[in-house]
DNA sequence: TCCTATATTGGACTTAGTCCAAGTCAAGCA
DNA sequence: TGCTTGACTTGGACTAAGTCCAATATAGGA
């Protein structure tokens, strides 16, 4: 993730204590964290760094488009930082585990003219549910 | 949407003045209101609802089936009459106007055995998102 | 019509997130 | 290296969406 912190001191953005702990929080794949769980992993390395600036900097990641919000259950939105490489995700139904997932094809073709109702169709969000092997053997 | 009133009878529900308003408000396609709207809606035709009952209402027959919660954007939860015709939804990015949608072909079929992680899958939630007629030619 | 289990109500409470004025500090420059 | 300053951070107040509850009302069967 040290890439994200050169992209972003090219974008001119200050270097701070904050910003560096974000950032290595949201380190590695299948990093589905809501801002709550940022912060409380963020204050384990910087303890006085605040809910407004973790907020802040995920925010800002979002609309650098180098971090994704994602919204599979109905709470807390979650910022993955596989921002690179598109996916759809994968969610356990019962204990909300969450999997980045590539399924074949292409399912923007997927919809007809007919089904389009002359909208400018130009992305499309899969989440698929079910069960993990934890939960589905329990 | 009196079938649905019927229905709801026929598991033992008592058929209060609250409930049949909210039931009404509920009917057509591409019906998606939120809580709020719900609420607004059946004030206009019975001004002494709360709030409670909308939400108690809706809460009973998303888990009787009878209506589908949706999460189309990142704010409050949508709520859906047409659960007996699977679907999915198009949304436009700028207005916030949803549509149901039928895209061809089974898209949980698209989910290799490779991508699954041991998931048992049951179930895909699509969204597309464009912009609609209106907002594309503003 | 009466009775009572079921439903409704208003308001307090919770959770997720936004906003702001005041204080702090990163980084460019002398 | 030490100043300066505008960008960044902070805590707390505020908002929106939703839940919970004790008190009250009523649907529908007897
Ligand atoms: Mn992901
Ligand atoms: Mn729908
Ligand atoms: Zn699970
Ligand atoms: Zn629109």
């Amino acid at each position: 993730m040290s890439d994200l912190l050169e992209r972003l001191r090219g974008r001119g953005w200050r270097m701070t204590a904050q910003r560096r702990v974000v950032a290595e929080v949201l380190d590695g794949e299948h990093v589905h964290l809501t801002a709550d769980e940022v912060h409380a992993r963020a204050v384990a390395k910087l303890p006085e760094i605040s809910r407004a600036t973790v907020y802040n900097t995920l925010g800002e990641l979002v609309s650098l488009g180098e971090v994704l919000e994602v919204s599979t259950d109905k709470r807390a939105k979650r910022y993955d930082p596989n921002a690179h490489r598109p996916h759809h995700h994968l969610v356990c139904a019962r204990c909300g585990a969450i999997r980045d997932v590539r399924p074949i094809g292409n399912p923007l073709a997927d919809l007809p003219d007919s089904e389009r109702f002359g909208f400018t169709v130009s992305d499309v969000e899969m989440t698929y549910r079910g069960l993990c092997p934890d939960c589905a053997s329990a």
